[in-house]
DNA sequence: TATGAATGAGTCTTCATTCAT
DNA sequence: CATGAATGAAGACTCATTCAT
């Protein structure tokens, strides 16, 4: 199990004030992902850091502590990768948008980041102070740089304004559901990464309807 | 919070037994649903049924059984209704398309069983035979009517080949994201289920390019 | 070490609702007197009572609770009776004295009440609260008691005005001493509760020094 | 807090070892005594001798070994004092008793000391070799030296005979109970100490009767 | 020698489950 | 059948003690 053991069996001690924070909220956030708040125990947690129950304590005052700290820490990666290219963008918005939505795919849906959502919704009845710090760091700037782009779009004569424009978020939505397929059927009934995302593309770029179907007098009523 | 109730203000002793259990498994759904199956208490499942905790033991043999039972019993109902108007159907693809999505806000996303969603994605982890009965049970037969309605849609001109009608989950994407939204930042930022709707509908027909943007050589490669 | 006994060896369960939390309650008195409140474990106080440790928490929030509630429990049973014959006493102040001098003996210091002194005095500092109900419901009386008894004596010319009697509380201190010498000393040299008795009595009513070596002027200017 | 302090705000490591057993030793007897032997956290005890949790096992082997010499530290000072002038006092042992109840209170009532009496009080079942240490180095002195008074008082026809002389630890019962008073009630009821030893002294100089109300020949029977 | 991170045994507390009434 | 007191197995948390630095 160690690299380095004793003649006794027991591993030694390590010492190692700086690396223990990060290593405990890492192994906390995977069981926290796993079996929910409650049902999450701190030996397990422990023993994935490789260290005892009670070193814990020494970090954390207690479980909600290493659980909140867990969460915080895993705010936002993706979104200032977004943002960081959103403005300065030169292409057209379709492209811009292609790039956005895959890098949802890749950065959340495709990466251990998937496990905050299920910890979002299973706990957030629990713990309103996180859905609200959720929603403040990044839900709500990914909203804002959602609608930014669709202006953007419409500005140029790219988007089309209707009720989808006017709720950027369903932008997304495809991803959302593939993080959540992947953690709950996809054990059951296996969907590739590529065909969620070339969906996601393809939904959102036109829909689904042919050219004739559309009306376009009632659609922009809704 | 009982029709019925007498001078002493406690509820008489119930003698509907067939009640009973449909009581527990309510109740147990709601605490299920807000604190998970580790943080829900046997206790105030009961309190929340009006009974003694012990009572639950009269019908299910422990805390799983009512888990297991309470998340089967709510199944389904969404879909019965749905698959009773798709295949005689007489008008557009389009109109059953939107009556589907409608429903779909209707039943799930603006309904108790919403929190089924929640307990899915909270649970699915730790109870693999709960998503695999939902998969068998309700998403895969939701799966396929998506994909009769996409293919009568192909076969009649109304809908476009293409990714998204490869996968047609993704077309109830939005309403997924609407029962996730209702539940974790409907209180921080509230969203119409309206809006929501309307988005969902606008986004599913026509996607939010403008003609002039559509490339379909693209598209269709992806 | 139960009357009843089943064939599996372990003694059936007993339903005692009324009588439970005053067993619960003297068991934890006794282990508290015993080991203070930070060293008394549930465990042994449950055992004590003939219960598991987790029945305790039927009764009591939490160890603070059951501690408060024994401690609380035991108040002023002593006083009550001196209370009783202290106005209409018909004989001189001297046997009066000699009659609550004799109580206080045995009521307190020769009784299980002796533990709760000890409490009082490890407990104190960690539980203000509990050395202020007993200075409100038990010593103070006490006091006032004293107080109205050597008033009637200066009254009535049978107790000589002074130092102590302007503190009549020091009028009981070799009954103090007695019970802590129970408690801690008792083991290695005793002292029999009649010698403590007469002591305290002699010393009370006449002091240590002869009538010549008495020299009221020096005195009474303390 | 200390004299000497480093612009760093953290005072300096201390290199003066002699002191350091003594300084843990003290701040020992003062958790102790606050808290009791269980409920003293040996980090505490650190934190007030400025030194860090570890460093106490460099001067004892554990919890216990400091509570003992904390305990045995303080013991016996105020008996050698007493001790030096007991048998070569040249006035009255009336004097010499006074002298003997202001030393006892100035240095046991009105110093640190009086902690220890709570400690021994509080944790005496739990160590019985404490008190058995105590009694012997400090106890039976103090009795032994006070027999030693009353024999001279009576020999001189100074002291009266009789139980109290024949049990002469009661002649300090009243320092004790100040001892107590000051740990406990001291802070709903204060009483100086000027007061308790005024009454001390007039209690054990001549009782609280009127010279009319003595009955020799019935206290001289007790 | 002093530090303080790490350990692990021990205790409080919770709660699913049982059972006498 | 229903009740609710009692049980006992966890699991959170504490803290005396150890040990690498």
């Amino acid at each position: 199990m160690d690299e380095v053991s004793t003649a006794s069996g027991r591993p030694p001690r390590r010492r190692r004030k700086e690396a223990r924070p990060a290593e405990l909220i890492r192994a906390g956030l995977e069981e926290f992902a796993l079996h929910g708040f409650a049902g999450t125990r701190l030996e397990d947690v422990a023993r994935r850091a490789g260290v005892v129950k009670g070193t814990i304590y020494r970090y954390f005052t207690d479980k909600e502590a290493l659980f909140l700290a867990a969460v915080r820490l895993e705010v936002a990666p993706v979104l200032s990768q977004i943002t960081g290219f959103i403005d300065t963008y030169p292409g057209t918005t379709r492209d811009l948008l292609k790039l956005i939505i895959e890098t949802v795919h890749r950065q959340l849906v495709n990466s251990d980041l998937r496990v905050l959502i299920r910890i979002i919704i299973a706990e957030g009845e629990r713990f309103p102070a996180l859905t609200e710090l959720y929603y403040a760091e990044t839900i709500s700037k990914g909203r804002a740089l959602l609608e930014r782009v669709v202006e953007r779009g419409i500005a140029r004569g790219e988007i089309r304004e209707g009720a989808a424009a006017r709720l950027p978020l369903v932008l997304i939505a495809p991803a959302l559901m593939a993080a959540i397929w992947r953690m709950t059927f996809d054990r059951h009934a296996s969907i590739s990464s590529e065909d969620f995302l070339a969906a996601h593309i393809d939904l959102v770029f036109h829909g689904v309807l042919t050219g004739d179907e559309r009306d376009w007098s009632v659609t922009r009523a809704l």
